[in-house]
DNA sequence: AAATTTGTTAACCAATTGGTTAAACCATAT
DNA sequence: ATATGGTTTAACCAATTGGTTAACAAATTT
């Protein structure tokens, strides 16, 4: 259970390029910015990254595969879709809660560089709606649940799950919300977002 | 009916600065890039906007101002909620597709600069829920709907409509869709997203 | 312990970037 | 025509940025 991260200079490099990127983006990162952050100096960097873009990837497919295996999770197991459900909506606003950053990242360097997700897409890790999309169409047809297709409630479900967090600051100022009750409003949400769907879904 | 924009200078840069600013965000756009695509002298970018900041201003309140009167019409109409679900969710999904950078710049450049949702929110039309909050607990009340939070069916309705433009390269990817039917499935949320929230929470 | 490899630093560099300037251009009023 | 005002341009500038280098320090190997 010891998660004391190894303070090498690579990992502190990584630790605080994560931290930087994930803030303020590939474009508004700066190197010296994230050599300040690491506490050491800026051609470490270059040292064992070689590049602005190198650690930059390094840090984005880190952060993939950390959002991965959150959406397997509700792809890949074998419970009822509405066990999937309540399981994945809690699970991910916890996890998400931890890592605030992570979405909207992942999201925004996808929108600026479409190609990345090519890469990805061969890792066998990468998410897979083949399983989803038979479950689905038994659960229709055996009346569990009704008619929708599974593309649709895979996007619902991540819509449901996901946007919320990626648009705090426009969410905040609708619901005229501090920061205490935003996060008030996302804890309901692990119970509040899987009656939603269930609630639409089942027969 | 004549929608031709004027082209004079001041415009030609406010659309070029448009396309850049909402493709590349204020920290990837360069300000010889928005020139070049205007087909003017850099140094008129500063003749008519002074800085790159303010410039780039002149463009976020354009864009915010485009998107705050579709969400007005459903938190400031008379129709009742089931009558305004189903026009936002078709009238704003037209409306993105005409759009589309649109939402993921918003959202990206009010996270990177919370602050500037403050100038906004003074702002008279700024989105304000009263209203719908009024009009949620009275249908409650009355049993035309089931029992929710006004500010979680709002955060709902935003997500699942969105969302999926918000997140397009990741959904694309998971879906592995091409444009065509990635689009078809836009398409097919206008309907399918209010029957959606609509079977959710009608009685 | 000498030699070699690995890690670290400060100083430096070329390219890019937002922004400025001074002169030229051009329409309109005198 | 010419003076006047806003408009446009090319050239320029200082600051920043990602990246390099050469020397130095610390391990590691021989």
């Amino acid at each position: 259970m010891n998660k004391i991260k190894d303070d090498t200079t690579e990992s502190q490099i990584l630790e605080a390029a994560k931290s930087i990127f994930q803030s303020k983006g590939m474009d508004g990162a700066r190197m010296q910015e994230i050599a300040d952050k690491a506490g050491i100096n800026k051609a470490m960097l270059h040292y064992y990254y070689r590049s602005k873009q190198m650690l930059f990837e390094a840090v984005f497919n880190n952060a993939f595969s950390l959002l991965a295996p959150q959406l397997n999770a509700i792809l890949n197991d074998d419970s009822s879709i509405e066990e999937k459900i309540k399981n994945f909506t809690s699970n991910y606003i916890s996890f998400i809660i931890k890592h605030p950053y992570l979405p909207n990242f992942v999201i925004q360097e996808l929108n600026r560089n479409p190609e990345f997700i090519i890469k990805l897409k061969v890792s066998k890790d990468f998410p897979n709606l083949d399983k989803f999309k038979k479950q689905v169409e038994e659960e229709i047809k055996t009346g569990v649940i009704k008619p929708i297709k599974a593309e649709q409630l895979f996007i619902n479900i991540m819509a449901l799950n996901i946007f919320p967090f990626v648009a705090k600051p426009l969410i905040k100022a609708f619901i005229n919300a501090e920061d205490a009750t935003y996060n008030q409003l996302m804890e309901n949400r692990k119970t509040e977002v899987s009656n939603f769907i269930i609630n639409s879904i089942k027969n």
